[in-house]
RNA sequence: GGUCCGGUAGCUCAGCUGGAUAGAGCAACAGCCUUCUAAGCUGUGGGUCUCGGGUUCGAAUCCCGACCGGAUCACCA
């Protein structure tokens, strides 16, 4: 039982026995006391003034004399101001706390989630978390890279909530832009490949489908040059003639264009495999459009011969969404081929098939959400039962100073190259600390440097609120120090130093913990140390990773002020020393747990 | 125009299910390394929580209305 559950129990038992009153849960708020009054949990009374006819301080004191008489020991002492009633908790309450938090190896992780009703009783529930989601027209950028590193976190805290978690990547491999590129190649490659020209595939494809762009904008131009206006240049224009003529052509299975469309795939797929490896992310299972487009069709079909759908003149299907207050969505083009709609529904309806899925998350940009509110209408009018329960976690985009990121306009933050960046970055840095990191070898300095370089690109994306956009300067190289991701990678290998000195030492486990007079900045550990499950459910209730982050800031603080005020090594009282060990080692842990959470790795040193 | 999201220190962001004097980091300034890793610790300065109403013991937080910024409403994805 936490804390706060034994506080309210006892704090409803008291206004009963003082006031005659039977409280309800949400009228016992409780928060951590305040730095600047003695306490460490604060009971507020402000809910219990008007039915007990006194004064606040009357009430806190009363209140507070009764906890203190009948909290069988749980409660030292107390102080009422103004309202709130302080209270202080036996230091033998919080080193038992630790020595649960140490024994315990799933410290911070659920065995089920906290509601959940589709399940058979016993069944652990399945989440599908679909993220990533790439075009295979060009690289990843830093806009791809918020939605993995979130994609990989939230899977991680879903499933240290009690979930069963696969983690899932719809691969746009085919689709106009991709003909874009195709085309591009076609006409002004000459034949380059990665081998021929050095380049990483997906970067070579995303330099044609740039070029695309290029020339395709030419001849806008000279279009509207001779006089055409600009909305029939850019349907006239040859070349996008000619990229909606390989569209068909690939839908009709044309040979040469289905080899052309796998050789260039199979080149960005191998640049996406190293750019996924280095980010760190994975997934269980991964869908490619080309092979879910045709079930899409297929259930358009089967709702446009039940009546849900209808087709125009011209040939192309809509669902006709007023009467849920929305507009009319095109399912199907007038050439018969699918667009974005058509393509998810198909990928949806095979996941069902493919897994007993109880909640479907898709981790999309916040620029998507009326796709993804439309495609739940639908699918639960195409009778899917999951249509409706559909979640679009929808996140904020990456913003440069000067705006959005443009890929076709060049404008952008490559992933790789800001990867390349940041481990650069930590190398240099970490020059500077020949006297920590002497006697490694290179490999372990660079191991070092990858990981404390990703651990700042990481935690810089994850600690902001997914929902909100957030901005990027990339004239500002992300910090190495404050609240970043190497301060807690830092904090995490000084432990880990004291740790192994302790073990040099031969510093004994299962000393006797000194159990009275503990130092405010142990029991302020030890607290924040209590809290971690909470910040664990609270990250996975909101599908924040940004929760986890905060909470390992704060434990991180809380450590390094410690480390700063009291010796742990260096304290003669073995008592003592055995209790900041265990402090220390169990911070360690929760800092590590935290991080593995964000998909950040801890180095031993640094 | 409809819908949705945001507006907190010079900058980047916490806090938002109502609670005590609104917090961090960066940047600026001043201290702390013969002692467990100074990527650290301590301190100083910096605020009309966009504005105006309302709700109440109490509002950055909830409600209403403005203003500003962003997204979206495609035979794009």
């Amino acid at each position: 039982m936490t804390l706060e559950q034994q506080i309210t129990t006892l704090a409803k038992a008291a206004v009963k026995a003082l006031y005659n009153v039977d409280a309800e849960d949400s009228q016992i708020q409780l928060q951590k006391t305040r730095p600047e009054f003695e306490g460490n949990i604060t009971l507020v009374v402000f809910p219990f003034v008007k039915t007990a006819r006194k004064a606040p301080q009357v009430v806190g004191d009363e209140i507070g004399n009764w906890l203190l008489g009948n909290g069988e020991g749980l409660i030292a002492r107390f102080n009422a101001v103004q309202g709130f009633l302080n209270l202080v908790i036996d230091d033998a309450f919080w080193v038992k706390q630790l020595e649960a938090i140490d024994a315990d190896d799933n410290y911070g992780r659920f065995q089920s989630p906290i509601t959940h009703h589709q399940s058979p009783i016993g069944a652990q529930p399945l989440m599908m978390v679909e993220y990533s989601s790439p075009n295979t027209n060009k690289p990843l950028h830093l806009g791809h890279v918020r939605n993995n590193l979130l994609g990989y976190s939230i899977a991680q805290i879903q499933e240290a909530n009690g979930w069963k978690v696969v983690k899932t990547n719809i691969v746009n491999d085919r689709g106009i832009h991709i003909c874009k590129s195709m085309l591009a190649w076609l006409k002004f490659g000459n034949g380059e490949t990665p081998e021929t020209s050095g380049k990483k595939g997906d970067h070579l494809i995303g330099d044609y489908y740039v070029r695309f762009d290029k020339e395709y904008k030419a001849q806008i131009t000279e279009l509207t040059a001779q006089g055409m206006d600009e909305e029939t240049a850019k349907r006239e224009a040859p070349l996008m003639q000619e990229a909606q003529e390989m569209l068909r052509k690939w839908e009709a299975g044309d040979p040469e264009v289905r080899a052309l469309w796998e050789k260039m795939n199979s080149w960005v797929y191998a640049g996406f495999d190293e750019t996924y490896r280095r980010l760190g992310v994975s997934f269980d299972k991964i869908y490619y459009e080309s092979n879910t487009y045709l079930e899409g069709k297929s259930e358009v079909e089967k709702g446009l011969a039940s009546g849900q759908f209808y087709r125009r003149e011209d040939g192309s299907v809509w669902a006709d969404l007023t009467r849920d207050g929305l507009d009319e969505k095109l399912l199907l083009r007038s050439d018969g081929t699918s667009v974005y709609m058509t393509q998810d529904i198909g990928t949806a309806k095979l996941r069902f098939r493919d897994f007993p899925i109880d909640k479907m998350v898709y981790v999309v940009g916040n620029e998507q959400e009326y796709h993804f509110k439309v495609l739940s209408i639908l699918l639960d009018r195409l009778g899917f039962p999951f249509g409706k329960e559909l979640v679009h976690f929808s996140y904020g985009m990456v913003e440069l100073p000067n705006g959005k990121m443009k890929s076709r306009e060049g404008t952008v933050v490559d992933a790789d190259d800001l990867m390349d960046k940041m481990v650069e970055d930590a190398k240099e840095i970490s020059k500077d600390k020949v006297n920590t990191l002497q006697g490694i070898t290179e490999d372990e300095a660079n191991e070092i440097a990858r990981k404390v370089g990703l651990g700042a690109l990481k935690y810089f994306m994850l600690k902001v609120d997914p929902r909100k956009n957030m901005l990027f300067n990339p004239a500002e190289s992300i910090d190495f120090n404050g609240n970043t991701g190497p301060f807690i990678q830092y904090t995490y290998a000084r432990i880990r130093s004291v740790l192994r000195k302790a073990g040099e030492r031969e510093e004994k486990d299962g000393e006797i913990l000194e159990t009275r007079g503990l130092d405010p900045k142990e029991l302020a550990l030890i607290q924040r140390l209590t809290e971690y499950p909470a910040a664990v459910r609270t990250a996975g209730e909101e599908f924040s990773p940004a929760v986890i982050c905060n909470y390992a800031y704060a434990l991180a603080c809380d450590f390094n002020s410690f480390y700063h005020d009291l010796s742990i090594l260096n304290e003669p009282d073995a008592h003592k020393r055995a209790l900041r060990l265990l402090l220390a080692s169990n911070v360690a842990k929760v800092l590590r747990s935290a991080f593995a959470l964000l998909g950040i790795e801890m180095p031993e040193r640094m």
